[in-house]
DNA sequence: TCTAGCACGTA
DNA sequence: GTACGTGCTAG
């Protein structure tokens, strides 16, 4: 299931923001179409409350600086990105969704137990989105239960056919949630779509390819279940001391296991005449530095207490121009428990010329893996109702290209330079520089994605059978489940296509493109 | 720095 | 029993 029984703890992280913000638009500009109407005030898209599930645990994997393994066939992220929301219109529908944006333009080492600059990051992946799966449902399908993102995965293959959000090894990223108004007079796509966006902050990572800080480590042993075999099971296991904040060697059973295993293996490969001159296999144990958190400058320790930074932006796209709408949130409003979210909202009116024209020819000759599952037959409600276009917004997921980095993490105030390669130079606005955290951050523009541009990927069901259970996404089963083009899709928990009502979205997500797997690569550049 | 293969665990 | 998610390890 994708969702789970909503289990938010107080730990949460909350978020509330100031309604009747939509006010003060700069001279020339007019209210937005997509604005809701003052009937709908409280239950606009910048009201909705968002909760970071497990707040408490994003926070001890941040407070050593999260770590993500990336591997080339996708790795999913621990902990999982789930959140609880509220405040939805319960009849609206909404589209929620992913994406991870470079949190600054450094690359990092780990060097005597933190992370440290070492260098200029390399270009920004592709960017990609991860939609729920469960995209596009009502609020009251959003609010009834933890929304979880918990298979989206994370990828160093740049060449990833399978959907899975591309990033490069040893950067810093931000997680950031959308929450997009779907409703058929408001699809995603057309001239209004109104969404918000949430950035926790502690759920910004660097991304590993094997992890670096041993901290890290025993962090996802301890509370991955999946890791579970690489538990201590005494009590008073040395682990649970040194996580309890006392340094001792750290021994693991399962290092032990592995070594002993290993020198057995070995011992029979040596028996066996096979090998020779191995003589390292029990060479060293591990041991837990156990160091504080480095207080240099730059590292990249992730600030436990940070100063508090709810910001509240509402902006307006109008003709290209974006518009702040003035709602800055108020941090008297947050809690003392509050979270260190950003949140934004942004009523787009996105004109056509803003459209991703190319894409719309694109979408249809090429099958981007989409990283995007179907309505799920138990759903509820919220699920769209097969064979209606009403239900059926047009999610054009290439609008989103995500990869402006978040400010957030500036280390060095360095001003960023944007990702340029992968935006229409004409009409794209300039990703924000750092440090400007309440200006521009956060906020997607409607630029034509042309050819060579990143590609979102998104994709919805309205039409969806009923999933089947227990069938998982793997990457040498996939093509199978959509080979057949007469099926415009098939039942499958985290895959489904998206007909729309536009067309400009037909796609097969969560696959690999149906014989296309070279146009991957044709929609990124590499400059 | 990255990868494939492994054992062990969950679902 | 199967498929998949883990960290560990050697290379």
């Amino acid at each position: 299931m994708l969702q789970e029984k909503a289990s938010a703890g107080t730990d949460d992280c909350t978020s509330r923001v100031q309604s009747g913000a939509q006010t003060d638009l700069p001279p020339g500009l007019s209210t937005a179409p997509a604005i809701p109407s003052s009937s709908e005030s409280e239950q606009n898209i910048e009201n909705i409350k968002v909760v970071l599930h497990e707040r408490e645990l994003w926070k001890k994997f941040h407070e050593a600086s999260t770590e993500m393994i990336i591997t080339k066939a996708g790795r999913r992220m621990f902990p999982s990105y789930k959140v609880k929301v509220s405040k939805m219109n319960s009849k609206t529908k909404y589209i929620l969704l992913i994406d991870i944006v470079p949190a600054d333009d450094h690359r990092y080492k780990f060097c005597d137990n933190k992370w440290m600059v070492a260098g200029k990051a390399e270009p920004a992946m592709p960017g990609r989105l991860y939609v729920h799966p469960d995209s596009p449902a009502t609020g009251a399908h959003w609010m009834r239960q933890l929304i979880s993102f918990q298979k989206l995965k994370l990828t160093n293959n740049h060449l990833d056919t399978f959907g899975h959000i591309i990033l490069n090894s040893m950067h810093k990223y931000q997680p950031r949630l959308h929450i997009l108004k779907a409703d058929e007079n408001n699809a995603f796509g057309s001239q209004n779509t109104a969404y918000c966006t949430h950035v926790f902050h502690e759920t910004a990572f660097i991304s590993v390819t094997s992890y670096q800080n041993h901290k890290i480590t025993q962090l996802k042993i301890e509370n991955n279940p999946f890791a579970k075999g690489f538990r201590g099971s005494e009590e008073g296991d040395l682990r649970v001391s040194r996580l309890q904040g006392k340094e001792y060697p750290l021994i693991t059973k399962n290092m032990v296991r592995q070594r002993l295993l290993s020198s057995h293996s070995l011992a029979g490969k040596l028996t066996a005449g096979v090998l020779t001159g191995h003589s390292q296999v029990l060479s060293s144990y591990q041991y837990d530095s156990g160091l504080p958190p480095s207080e240099d400058p730059t590292s990249t320790h992730f600030p436990q207490s940070r100063e508090p930074s709810l910001l509240y932006h509402c902006f307006k796209h109008r003709d290209n121009s974006r518009v702040e709408l003035g709602c800055k949130r108020s941090y008297l409003e947050t809690s003392p428990t509050a979270s260190e979210e950003h949140f934004f909202c942004s009523a787009h009116s996105c004109e056509s010329s803003l459209l991703p024209h190319s894409f719309c020819a694109e979408a249809l000759t090429s099958r981007e893996a989409c990283m995007y599952g179907s309505v799920e037959a138990e759903s509820g409600p919220g699920a769209a109702e097969p064979g209606d276009p009403a239900n059926s917004p047009s999610l054009n997921c290439n609008m989103w290209a995500s990869v402006q980095p978040y400010p957030r993490y500036s280390v060095e105030g360095i001003p960023y330079q944007p990702f340029s390669a992968h935006f229409s130079a004409a009409s794209q606005p300039a990703p924000p520089m750092v440090p400007r955290p309440q200006a521009d951050v956060g906020v997607y523009s409607c630029a034509p994605l042309q050819r060579g541009l990143p590609v979102i990927h998104a994709a919805s069901s309205t039409s969806c059978s009923p999933a089947a259970p227990g069938s998982r996404e793997r990457p040498g089963q996939q093509a199978l489940h959509h080979k057949n083009p007469s099926s415009p899709f098939r039942p499958h928990r985290d895959s489904s296509a998206y007909p729309t009502s536009s067309g400009l979205c037909v796609r097969e997500p969560s696959y690999p493109y149906q014989g296309e797997l070279s146009s991957a690569a044709a929609h990124w550049t590499d400059s």
